[in-house]
DNA sequence: TCGCAGTGTGAACGACTGTTTATATCCAGC
DNA sequence: GCTGGATATAAACAGTCGTTCACACTGCGA
């Protein structure tokens, strides 16, 4: 990574901010403060633009005005700071996808809720979980099972959804093997990828619900 | 990245051979031979399993019983190695869409045609497809700009499809803002996506004709 | 048979890697 | 005012990074 002027380390220290002010909607984030989480946010803002794989530790602490050796005092390794990351986001969607299913009346409604809280998710702020969805990726081996795991769990509480619908005759899915993981797949990949080209500066207005209605119109939803 | 075992040493030459297998079907890649495509190949392979940030020169040639400065007989840089691959991925995709799209009687045939060969690229060896979508935003700057291009290239193909058959009123587009390019952008991403996930072990008989007949329910398509 | 292009080696280049250590500084609580 | 924990620094560790270079070996065309 190169030496970075002045311009670029002032957009930096904005996208850090805007990472920072994500952290309080996730209280696993929102409990680091002061040093850590500048650091933290710091390091959002270069997985971002970088990769994890091409952000060292001395271009991380250097952004956050520090030597390499402070970031020990905080983080017990390079790759806990990428983990703490990660799960973070991990846990915010768990959290939204719980609530949004909390009450619901019927398949057709859950799924619309399923994918208006996972769309939403990934439009509140797009570079997290872009961040995210590509990165985990180069977790430890421990520490990617952790998150595999919470991911199939997501899925899985889609595929129920779908499962249901389908033996109720409320969603007419497109037929071949493993039907309901197949189009379970495809809605989640669709939503997620909003995040990847999604232009914050157009209205978000609806948004999630066309995506919604986009997903039953995918499923065969029965009309009504 | 640790020493190998034989066992797995094994697995990854096996890796590199199906890697190498498709190079015969696009041209700028079936043109290098001996060490040169041997190179590229376990390239592939190690950029698959590691990630082309994770895998060092050393560790590439290693893998292919040469000595590093042996590489640059070959290829004039590390970058240049990932171009190859990346390029000559992109290239057949578009190959594989211009062929698809030389013949189409109006929107429906166009975007069915569409899907299907874009799908299909990404099933004939899933491992090629993913590598290049997860792995081209690592090439350096200007290579980068080459690849968006030709990305950005294909998704207009399919934008116009799309907004031909909407002026038509063969589809009817979830409305909104951009309408066209953000159903284009779920097509192109739910089809790509299928190379994550898809088990090859399973029968892919009819897998992309479904997926043309789930992305004409998503795109409103007028029925029969 | 000579010569040369193509291909490989092994050593070296300076720069960078994640992490640890001893040491210094600060500030809150007694 | 003193003490102790939290936090930072500078230096060093043992490697690895991509790349270059002088040199050796190979096999083919003249």
């Amino acid at each position: 990574m190169s030496t970075t002027a002045d311009a670029t380390t002032e957009q930096l220290g904005k996208l850090a901010g805007q990472f920072e002010l994500i952290f309080d909607t996730e209280p696993s984030l929102a409990r680091l403060t002061g040093t850590a989480r500048g650091v933290l946010a710091m390091a959002a803002a270069l997985y971002y633009q970088h990769g994890y794989a091409a952000t060292s530790v001395r271009d991380l602490t250097r952004a956050c005005g520090l030597t390499p050796g402070a970031l020990y005092n905080h983080f017990p390794s390079r790759d806990e700071v990428l983990f703490a990351l990660v799960e973070g986001g991990h846990l915010r969607a768990q959290r939204a996808l719980d609530e949004a299913l909390a009450k619901t009346s019927g398949p057709r409604d859950a799924l619309t809720k399923f994918v208006r809280a996972y769309t939403e998710i990934h439009l509140r702020f797009p570079p997290f979980a872009q961040l995210i969805h590509r990165e985990y990726v180069h977790l430890s081996e421990a520490r990617k099972r952790e998150i595999v795991q919470r991911r199939r769990r997501m899925r899985e509480q889609l595929v129920d959804i779908l499962r249901a619908g389908s033996a109720q005759g409320v969603f007419t899915l497109i037929e071949g093997p493993h039907a309901e993981v197949a189009s379970a797949m495809m809605v989640l990949d669709m939503c997620s990828r909003t995040s990847e080209w999604f232009n914050p500066k157009q209205p978000a207005d609806g948004f999630s619900e066309r995506y919604a209605a986009a997903v039953l119109r995918l499923v065969g939803a029965r009309l009504r």
